[in-house]
DNA sequence: ATGCTCCTGCGAA
DNA sequence: CTAACGTTCGCAGGAGCAT
């Protein structure tokens, strides 16, 4: 039952080069939002010691004294890029699952165990050929060693080019192989399980791999005994093709500048309501309540903090972006306090179900949800063909003085003809 | 005891 | 010149509450 796991390489640096041979062969970094830590690094960048999640301000003249070129994340392009890998790789498998926007699983069930590792090849031949992107493959009978086979082809170990099928090696080359691998390379061991496993002598997959499972169980939790028990080919996670549903929606930012007053956090609690009210419908759910909180900067301990969150409960289950953003800024009034300086804000849409399992009301009125759904439709379609943001409701403001920095942007070039660059 | 909801912590990309 | 540290999602498990 053999899965691989396809993963692109330095994703965001990449789908830039892709665009901008320029920056092949030098190191180039791509930041988070806000242009604040480094969220991909190309393999350049990384020699020179640039982390992953550093923060800019932090390696700054690092990145002067040695060329690097830093761009600010572009999600347009990147989900663009995304969609086309994604949709050639769904070529090679009749069950994919995307697991993240540079990765997913395909089921290689049925294919001759011993072609497998030439089919990567192909995989990543074709990708490379089609859209430009490097990839790597790992091919293995659980998920959990999928990733770590993945781990292992990126790395070039065992003489792996791209391609790490742990389906070819015997049992004694996997132990040694995994005896060399460290217990937090492993997809489900985070920093603290890495810590805590340290202190009991665990340090290398092989280690996990062959430790005592009541052990496991009673010193971590049932979620690390799966992992345990996956590093041993038993298969405890599933492949999710139908990719269900989201039972929640967030959306939420840090501001480019702080902001204090009501009116200006309004306006990007509108604003963030409004594009989660656009991907609920976009998931064809219904909300049931509505979260918004706000934050002050908790980097700056000299000054005064406060943080607070309200869930408003909708009378009824809604997609409608009006009610939506009309209950998030009931809530923000309730816990806005003057005399601080906000750093985030965010709106949460909670209780997510199928829009058509919903039960009208005695009291619900159809021709005003007819027109409702109709509008939101209209406001839908606008935003898709013109670009996000054309149309929104009044309360999101014009101005969007909280609007993050993006110093460093690169082209929308796959997604908006007024940004291509001049030809020559 | 049992079953809920709410909240926090963790992990991942 | 200074100040500057991401976003979105799911799951487990404990606390608190009601039955």
């Amino acid at each position: 039952m053999p899965i691989a796991l396809v993963d692109c390489n330095n994703f965001y640096v990449s789908c830039e080069r892709v665009f901008n041979p320029k920056l092949e062969g030098v190191p180039v970094i791509v930041l988070s939002n806000n242009d604040g830590v480094a969220v991909a690094r190309s393999a350049e960048a990384r020699a020179l010691g640039v982390n992953m999640a550093e923060p800019w301000f932090k390696f700054e003249k690092l990145a002067k004294k040695h060329g690097i070129i830093a761009l600010s994340s572009n999600y347009t392009l990147y989900g663009d890029m995304s969609a086309r890998v994604m949709s050639i790789l769904s070529t090679f498998s009749p069950k994919q699952e995307i697991y993240s926007i540079d990765e997913c699983f395909l089921d290689l069930e049925g294919f001759p165990p011993e072609t497998l590792v030439e089919y990567g090849q192909k995989i990543r031949q074709t990708v490379r050929r089609n859209v430009g992107i490097p990839v790597c493959v790992g091919i293995a009978d659980t998920k959990t060693l999928a990733k770590l086979a993945n781990h292992c082809a990126k790395k070039g170990f065992a003489g792996a080019d791209g391609v790490c099928d742990f389906g070819r090696g015997s049992e004694a080359q996997l132990s040694k192989l995994f005896g060399r691998i460290p217990v937090g390379d492993v997809w489900g061991v985070g920093r603290k399980n890495t810590e805590k496993l340290l202190t009991l002598g665990i340090k290398t997959v092989e280690d996990l791999r062959t430790a005592n499972p009541e052990r496991i169980r009673s010193q971590f939790s049932i979620v690390l005994v799966r992992t345990q028990q996956e590093l041993n080919n038993v298969p405890c996670i599933e492949l999710d093709e139908a990719g269900t549903p989201r039972q929640q929606i967030m959306v939420s930012r840090s501001f480019g500048a702080t902001v204090t007053a009501l009116e200006d956090l309004s306006e990007s609690v509108a604003y963030f309501a409004t594009t989660a009210a656009a991907k609920l419908r976009q998931d064809g759910s219904v909300a049931a309540s509505v979260c918004v909180y706000l934050h002050t900067n908790a980097f700056k301990e000299g000054e005064p903090q406060y943080q607070q969150s309200k869930i408003v409960p909708l009378s009824q289950p809604s997609d409608d972006t009006t009610v939506l953003v009309k209950a998030a800024l009931a809530g923000l009034k309730q816990i806005y306090r003057g005399g601080f300086s906000y750093k985030k804000s965010g709106v949460m849409l909670m209780g997510l179900q199928p829009k058509g399992s919903v039960q009208p009301t005695l009291f619900d009125n159809p021709v005003e949800h007819a027109k409702s759904d109709g509008l939101m439709h209209v406001m839908d379609e606008i935003n898709r063909k013109m670009g996000k943001g054309s149309v929104g409701i009044a309360a999101s403001g014009v101005g969007h003085g909280w609007a993050m920095r993006r110093d460093k942007m690169s082209p929308n070039y796959t997604t908006d003809w007024n940004e291509l660059p001049e030809a020559g």
